[in-house]
DNA sequence: AGGCAATCGTTAGACGGCAAACGACTAGGA
DNA sequence: TCCTAGTCGTTTGCCGTCTAACGATTGCCT
């Protein structure tokens, strides 16, 4: 078992786990924080959009926007001009969660890496950005 | 959006589509070479047991381990001295794939590290243990 | 003007992962 | 001895994610 990719794996368990259990507080789960990020930056955003913006493939966006529409976070409306195009509209209720959202990902975040010192976390974000950049490289 | 948490979340995504592409290439699916590693090293164990080395629920091993049976990597057999307890046992196909299937992941390991410095490895491992911890702590 | 290729969203099906409910078996206490 | 509590594996249902196939619409090119 390699040592990074294990540590790595591990790792990404737990934080997918505080992040679920950080995001149901708030109705949301594990990735529907990620869609409302990119309409509170772009609202009217279309699915293949918003994928390109999570790095994810659209069947996902769409199936989590139908679930989102389902409770109410957000809308589904065509485009005027290109019929083919799909565009996603916050709620009210969707708007309303960015501030909340936010603080609780900031804090989980700040929980996460309160063992660092500030030179580790440099270190750290340097050293996972070039792992990011050689895996990128590698698809 | 959180640098640390964001960053760690792309690169999980361009792990797993490598992982997956590279498992593939020997009939596998993403995890299910962990599954394997945990009977390469006990042989017989049960879902449960197999289910707390690789930080998964039960649940989770018994179906993957319904499809891997299904496929003749391992086979199911009920516990002779207590009949609630089942054990996995390899099948030599299972047993066969260990050598490559190391082999791969260390290749993959060192793909994906191969821009760092050995210095830079170091603190990457130091650092993301520690956020290992804390997460873990935080369950 | 008409047809064909490109562009989108959607559906279908598979897999890893989780929580909750269920069922079978064991073991310990009254 | 019997009954109850604890221990397992399994089933069910949901979510995120991917690939592949499908359907609808637009736009260009002849």
């Amino acid at each position: 078992m390699p040592e990074f990719l294990d540590l790595h794996s591990k790792t990404t368990k737990v934080l997918r786990a505080l992040v679920e259990t950080a995001m149901r507080r708030h109705g949301l789960h594990q990735g529907q924080d990620h869609l409302l990020a990119a309409l509170w930056e772009r609202d009217g955003s279309t699915p293949g959009e918003i994928a390109a913006v999570l790095h994810v493939t659209t069947p996902t966006v769409v199936k989590m926007a139908t679930r989102m529409s389902a409770v109410g976070l957000l809308t589904r409306r065509r485009d005027e001009h290109d019929n083919r195009l799909v565009r996603l509209w916050l709620t009210d209720a969707g708007r309303a969660l960015r501030e909340p959202v936010e603080a609780e990902r900031r804090s989980l975040e700040e929980k996460i890496t309160a063992d660092l010192t500030e030179t580790e976390r440099r270190h750290l974000m340097i050293a996972l950005t070039k792992v990011y950049k050689s895996g990128s490289d590698l698809l």
